[in-house]
DNA sequence: TTGTAAGCGTTATCAT
DNA sequence: ATGATAACGCTTACAA
């Protein structure tokens, strides 16, 4: 029984007499025998394995998108690694390290700046792009930021008749961020206004709590606050109440993501569900399809969908009315 | 310049002369060298990577583990493979598989079962629990489940005079759940009292929400609800609004967990944190004292913390009391 | 201190 | 259909 045999059994290759295979199949079976995944690796020049690189795992968010990517990985045999960078300084060194034990990686926003994931592309390594513009011919997967944005922020000025309304986020942080400063910006000009400067803060609760702190207490109080995630809004309705200000009888706020405590907030969280899941589970497919050796992975984006709550200042009939952003 | 002298420098061991080890590392930056993490594995017969098998990802608890894991294992510089079983058929497989591309496993409760990881650590595969008891010597970490049960059972026993109180959830699903439930009956028998049977159900908000429904649908209704999460827990309460019982006055409900969702409740839920992080990180130690030949590697369990709110009948002074549940 | 060469456990290319 | 044997790109004695 030579070598060379055992491996073409084990791996299902035709050219091998039943009879045979049947004995190899036993052998293996007796000698509990397992292939070395790194020997194998070695030989066939490929890992076998997948890489996510991700900011942090605090929240919902990217938790459901590895979830959605996992989800396609395990369905193709393949495994998976994963790195949070959680702005860690030695972050790129991390991806460059990682990138040598993988076939491809899926690199989120907020990780890494573009000159690595340039230095990858340059590598030959297939990337797949979330939650960020493309580089270069580096495809990326997003769910339309822009267009929620612009939604959501003409539900406020024409259905509910706004005319101070500030956004809250740094629009140079994260890419997505930027869309929707982007969306609501330009919501505001086609409504023929101009949209304040946002009220630049980070990611967390705290962050929003403090930013709406400072925005509430302008001379011009806002009526309506856009906050750049959940997290912020969440911060924002705390900042109003310790204001002693209602929402959304004083002053709306909105948020994005729909994590779970949207629904249950006291002022029930009007907010654009993001399809997380799908997310990863299209980035996941269209890394696969850059290993095969497609050249064609285009760029996708999702679309998303506005969860009408009752902080923004509707009526709360039912628990909540989607509508489903169309694409542009 | 010779591969081996390559090899020393790029691994830093001495024995080269300082000059040679500034040749060899220019030429290392100039060509742009990466060692191949497979034929590297391969000589030197490990993968610098090791796994986590969890059951799945939604809600912030296994999340939290994997951060502190994680931690642990980037700060070695090795690398992190997860596998999420989400309740598959071919769990055992997909570990079994797992278990040929890293050092060492880390597997968690509601994954696959004791014959798997008894045939793991025969395989002599270093592999560490938690959530779960020990398998032989395979040593496991835990949160003081049992311990935060009586606690928190005894609390509402004398704290609140509850004599009417059910557990809610299936002890058999969960070794954690049957610690839970273990606590609670315990606490009933020390006070002289008789718990009665669990009222069975899975994990998630919905079957909280049955399994109260029908708790509170006796004849006989129970005066408290001791749920087996923080999920669970809060199906229960909506069950019982559903009712037109309020929360706590008519019944009291607590869950476990500390969920962010948890201190948003309208109810103010009372809960138990666990300290998640530090349950993945004390893991990842244990891990690597095992794979690096240890064989002292202790099973652990660590404290945790009863938060108390208002939904067990409690006044709501500040946002929440915490106790430590002290080692036992 | 540096170089040589024998593995490591597969796959892949030839012969047979 | 099967068996030898040369890669694969490192680590690791051992020699120089």
């Amino acid at each position: 029984m030579s070598i060379a045999t055992v491996s073409r059994v084990q791996r299902g290759l035709h050219g091998v007499t039943p009879a045979t295979r049947e004995l190899v199949l036993d052998a293996i079976e007796n000698l509990r025998y397992r292939p070395s995944s790194l020997a194998r690796g070695l030989a066939s020049r490929h890992h076998g394995a997948t890489g996510i690189v991700f900011p942090d795992l605090s929240g919902p968010y990217y938790a459901d998108v590895i979830l959605g990517y996992e989800g396609e990985v395990v369905a193709r045999g393949e495994s998976l690694l994963i790195l949070g960078t959680h702005e860690r300084e030695e972050s790129s060194e991390l991806v460059l390290d990682l990138v040598g034990r993988v076939d491809g990686l899926l690199v989120m926003a907020r990780t890494v700046p573009d000159d690595v994931v340039r230095a990858l592309g340059r590598d030959g390594v297939p990337v797949v792009l979330l939650g960020r513009p493309p580089v270069g011919r580096i495809p990326a997967v997003r769910e339309r930021s822009f267009e929620s944005a612009v939604h959501l922020t003409e539900h406020l000025l024409h259905g509910h008749g706004h005319r101070r309304l500030v956004f809250i986020g740094d629009p140079s942080l994260s890419p997505d961020v930027a869309e929707r400063w982007r969306g609501f910006a330009d919501a505001h000009r086609r409504a023929g206004l101009e949209a304040p400067a946002p009220v630049l803060c980070r990611f967390r609760e705290a962050d929003g709590h403090d930013a709406a702190l400072r925005a509430l207490s302008e001379p011009a109080r806002p009526s309506g606050l856009v906050c750049g995630n959940d997290e912020m809004a969440i911060g924002a309705c705390g900042a109003a109440e310790r204001l002693g200000l209602r929402v959304p009888a004083d002053v709306a706020v909105t948020g994005w993501d729909d994590i779970p405590l949207a629904r249950f907030l006291p002022s029930h969280l009007t907010t654009v569900r993001q399809p997380t899941r799908e997310l990863g589970a299209t980035a996941a497919r269209l890394l696969f399809d850059l290993i095969g050796g497609s050249s064609l992975a285009e760029s996708e984006s999702l679309p998303t969908e506005l969860v009408v709550r009752a902080s923004c200042g509707c009526t709360r009939n039912d628990d909540s009315r989607h509508q489903e952003v169309a694409p542009t």
